[in-house]
RNA sequence: GGAGGUGUAGCGAAGUGGUUGAACGCGCCGGCCUGUCACGCCGGAGAUCGCGGGUUCAAAUCCCGUCGCCUCCGCCA
C-alpha cells in the first residue's frame, strides 16, 4: 500500500509544534532527516517545510511501529501518528525550536523510500555547485535554501499587497515580443508561422508599461521575468525578475516616496529599518567621491583629486596625464603602512583589470615617507598631497593617473575591495541612497555614436529641446537609481511623453527615419493620442533577495538557476532539437564543430 | 573573446615523481546498544585520481591538449 494515506490525515507541521501541544494526538508527515537507533529505542527526526521534530519509537509503546522504524533511512517519506509529550528531564535540547517536546510514535507509514542522496540534506555541507544544481530538488530540501525560497515568496507577497493597497494594477505583458535594437543581446524565438521572423524575449516590459500608461491604466506593476543574452556573473542570470512599476501624472519625487515605502515594508522582513527619507546624491558626486555610480556608503575612504598639486611636478607620468585631460586621484588606506611590497603589487594587478596603467603609492611609516615616487616631488608637494589625502602616520596612499573614467572605475573598485579585505564594513549597516542626474547619453566608441545611458525613452532634464543640438555629454537625464551598500537595487526614469521629443532623441542617436518607424513605430503612433506624463522604476528582485538572505550568489536565490555557461545541469538545457522541429521553424544549422 | 582558480570513493578533503597496496572525516552496508539529538562501540564495502596524449625504469604528482564548474575583465540600454 505504498504511497496511500489511508487513515492518515496530517494535523500539524513539524516545526510548528510547541509546548502548548502537549498531550495532543497528532499526525505529521515529512522526510526522515536522521535516524538514531539505540537498539531499544529509535529516534527519528522528521522534517517538513516548517522545520523538524523528534519522534521516539519505543517497543513498549507500540511494537509494530518500532519494528517498522527500524527500516527507516534518510529521506524516506513517512507519516506518523502519535502524541506530543514533554521530553524527559535532562533530555531537553535547547538548540532546537522543538527541543522541549517530542512525538511519541504510535503508528508509522512509509509513504516512499529513498536512495542514498548524493549529498547530505544539511546546511553545513558543501557539495560542489554543479552537483547541487544537478540535484537541485535535493539542494532545496536543505533548510538554508528552503528559507531563502520562503523569504522570496514573502517579499513578492509583500510587494503585491503593497502595490494593491497603493492602487496599482498587476498586468501581464507579452513574453513573445519584438526585438529591441538598443541594450542587451536578445534571446530570440523563431516563428513557425512566419518563416524567417523572430520574436524576442523581453529585456524588460519597458515599452508595454509605457503603452499601458497611454491606455490610461495609471498605475501598473508586475513581477516581471526579464531576459538578457549576455555573459553571466555571480549576480547575473540570463533570466531574472524585476518588480516593474509605472505611474502616470507623477514626478520623480512621487516615485521616490512610493519606492521607499515599498522597500520599507520589504526590508522589515529582516528587521532592517529605512531612514525616513533616503538621501539623494548626484551621479557626478558619486563618481567624484566613490568612483562608481553605485557607491557603498558604509565606509569612508573617499577618492581625492590631487591633479592640481602634481600638475607641474617633476614626476612626468603624473604631470603629463594631467596636462592631457587626465587626472590623478588617490585613496588613503588607514593603517595601510603594514602592506608589504608584494601586497601592493597585487593591488596594482587589481587596478590593471580596469585598465589603469599602474598604481603609485606613498606610505607614511614611522613618520617617514616611503615611496618609489617621492623622489620626484619637493617636500612641499609631498606635504600638500598628505594634507589633501588626509593621511596620517601609518597610512598608505594609493594613486591612479589616467583618463577620468579609468581613474574613477579602478580606484572605485579598489576602494570596495580594500574595505572588504580590511574589514571596514559594518555588516549590520544598510546605507541606501538615490543616485540622480545621470548623463542622458554616453558615447560608444565602437559604434561611433551616442547611445542612451539608461534607455532611449528617458526624459532629459532640460528646459529647451534645442539643447539637444549642443553638447550631448552635458545633458542630464531625469533618471534615478536606488543603491544599497554598493549594490544597484533598481533604477528608473521619468519618460518622454511627447512625440517630437522622442523623435529628436532617436535623431541624435543616429537612427534613420526608417529605423525609427521599423523599430519604434508603434510607440511613436501611441504617443500621438494623448499621453500622460509618466515614469517608473524597476527593482531587481533577485539582487534584493541576495542582500536580505545575505548570500553572495544569485543562484542561491533562484530555485532553478543556470551555470556560468547558461546551462542547466538539471535539465541539460539548452539541448539539440530534432531536424523536424528545425524544419518547421525554417531553420538550417550552419556547421558547428 | 580574455585572465585566474578548481576537478582525487556518494560528499568533503590530504597527498606535487618511487615505503600511498591513495590518508582522514562524513555518508553507506552488517552487527551490538532504552534517551539520543554531530548518539556510541565493533566490523565491512566503496576510487577509470575529470578526459586524451606525451616525458620517465616509474605519473594523482611533470609537460601538452581538452572538458566541466567557479570568480573576474570585456559584455550587461
Amino acid at each position: 500500500m505504498l504511497g496511500k494515506l489511508d487513515g492518515f490525515n496530517r494535523t500539524h507541521h513539524c516545526g510548528e509544534l510547541e509546548i502548548s501541544d502537549i498531550n495532543k494526538d497528532v499526525t505529521i508527515m515529512g522526510w526522515v532527516q536522521k535516524r538514531r537507533d539505540h537498539g531499544g529505542v529509535i529516534f527519528i527526526d522528521v522534517r517538513d517545510r516548517s522545520g523538524f521534530i523528534q519522534v521516539v519509537f519505543n517497543p513498549h509503546i507500540e511494537k509494530e511501529a518500532f519494528n517498522k522504524a527500524d527500516q527507516l533511512r534518510s529521506e524516506y517519506v513517512i507519516a506518523v501518528k502519535g502524541s506530543i509529550r514533554k521530553r524527559p528531564k535532562g533530555n531537553i535540547n535547547q538548540e532546537l525550536a522543538t527541543g522541549k517536546i517530542e512525538v511519541e510514535g504510535k503508528q508509522l507509514k512509509i509513504l516512499d523510500k529513498a536512495n542514498t542522496t548524493p549529498f547530505l540534506i544539511e546546511d553545513d555541507v558543501n557539495p560542489g555547485e554543479n552537483l547541487r544544481l544537478k540535484y537541485r530538488y535535493l539542494d532545496l530540501r536543505r533548510p538554508i535554501m528552503r528559507e531563502i525560497i520562503k523569504l522570496r515568496h514573502r517579499v513578492v507577497k509583500i510587494t503585491r499587497d503593497f502595490m494593491d493597497d497603493s492602487g496599482f494594477l498587476e498586468i501581464e505583458t507579452p513574453l513573445l515580443t519584438k526585438s529591441t535594437p538598443e541594450g542587451a543581446r536578445d534571446y530570440l524565438v523563431p516563428s513557425r508561422i512566419n518563416a524567417g521572423h523572430f520574436y524576442a524575449l523581453p529585456q524588460s516590459p519597458q515599452l508595454f508599461k509605457q503603452l499601458l500608461m497611454v491606455s490610461g491604466m495609471e498605475r501598473y506593476f508586475q513581477i516581471a521575468k526579464c531576459f538578457r543574452d549576455e555573459d553571466l556573473r555571480a549576480n547575473r542570470q540570463p533570466e531574472f525578475t524585476q518588480i516593474d512599476i509605472e505611474m502616470s501624472f507623477i514626478t520623480r519625487e512621487n516615485i521616490f516616496e512610493l519606492t521607499e515605502n515599498l522597500l520599507r515594508d520589504i526590508f522589515a522582513t529582516k528587521n532592517i529599518e529605512l531612514p525616513k527619507k533616503i538621501p539623494v546624491m548626484t551621479y557626478q558626486k558619486a563618481i567624484d567621491q566613490y568612483g562608481l555610480d553605485k557607491p557603498d556608503l558604509r565606509f569612508d575612504m573617499k577618492l581625492k583629486n590631487i591633479s592640481d598639486i602634481v600638475k607641474d611636478s617633476q614626476f612626468k607620468i603624473f604631470s603629463n596625464i594631467v596636462q592631457n585631460d587626465g587626472q590623478v586621484k588617490g585613496i588613503t588606506v588607514k593603517a595601510g603602512a603594514k602592506f608589504s611590497r608584494s601586497e601592493i603589487d597585487d593591488l596594482e594587478k587589481y587596478v590593471k583589470l580596469y585598465e589603469a596603467k599602474g598604481l603609485a603609492w606613498i606610505m607614511i611609516k614611522d613618520d617617514k615617507i616611503k615611496s618609489p615616487i617621492a623622489k620626484f616631488f619637493t617636500e612641499e608637494t609631498i606635504n600638500k598631497i598628505i594634507e589633501r589625502m588626509e593621511a596620517k602616520n601609518g597610512d598608505l596612499m594609493l594613486f591612479v593617473a589616467d583618463q577620468p573614467d579609468i581613474v574613477a572605475t579602478s580606484l572605485g573598485k579598489l576602494r570596495v575591495k580594500l574595505a572588504g579585505e580590511l574589514d571596514l564594513i559594518d555588516k549590520n549597516k544598510y546605507e541606501f541612497t538615490w543616485i540622480i542626474d545621470f548623463p542622458l547619453f554616453e558615447y560608444k566608441k565602437e559604434e561611433g555614436r551616442y547611445v542612451a545611458k539608461h534607455h532611449p525613452f528617458t526624459a532629459p532634464l532640460l528646459d529647451d529641446v534645442d539643447e539637444l543640438d549642443n553638447d550631448l555629454d552635458k545633458i542630464k537625464a531625469n533618471s534615478y537609481d536606488i543603491v544599497l551598500n554598493g549594490e544597484e537595487l533598481g533604477g528608473g526614469s521619468i519618460r518622454i511623453s511627447n512625440k517630437e521629443l522622442q523623435h529628436k532623441i532617436f535623431d541624435v542617436m543616429n537612427f534613420t527615419e526608417e529605423e525609427i518607424e521599423n523599430k519604434f513605430g508603434f510607440l511613436m503612433d501611441a504617443l500621438q493620442y494623448g499621453t500622460p506624463p509618466h515614469g517608473g522604476i524597476a527593482l531587481g528582485l533577485d539582487r534584493m533577495i541576495m542582500i536580505l538572505a545575505n548570500t553572495d550568489s544569485i543562484r542561491n536565490v533562484i530555485a532553478f538557476p543556470k551555470t556560468q555557461k547558461a546551462t542547466s545541469p538539471l535539465t541539460k538545457a539548452p539541448s539539440k532539437v530534432d531536424k523536424k522541429q528545425l524544419d518547421e521553424l525554417h531553420i538550417d544549422l550552419v556547421d558547428i564543430d
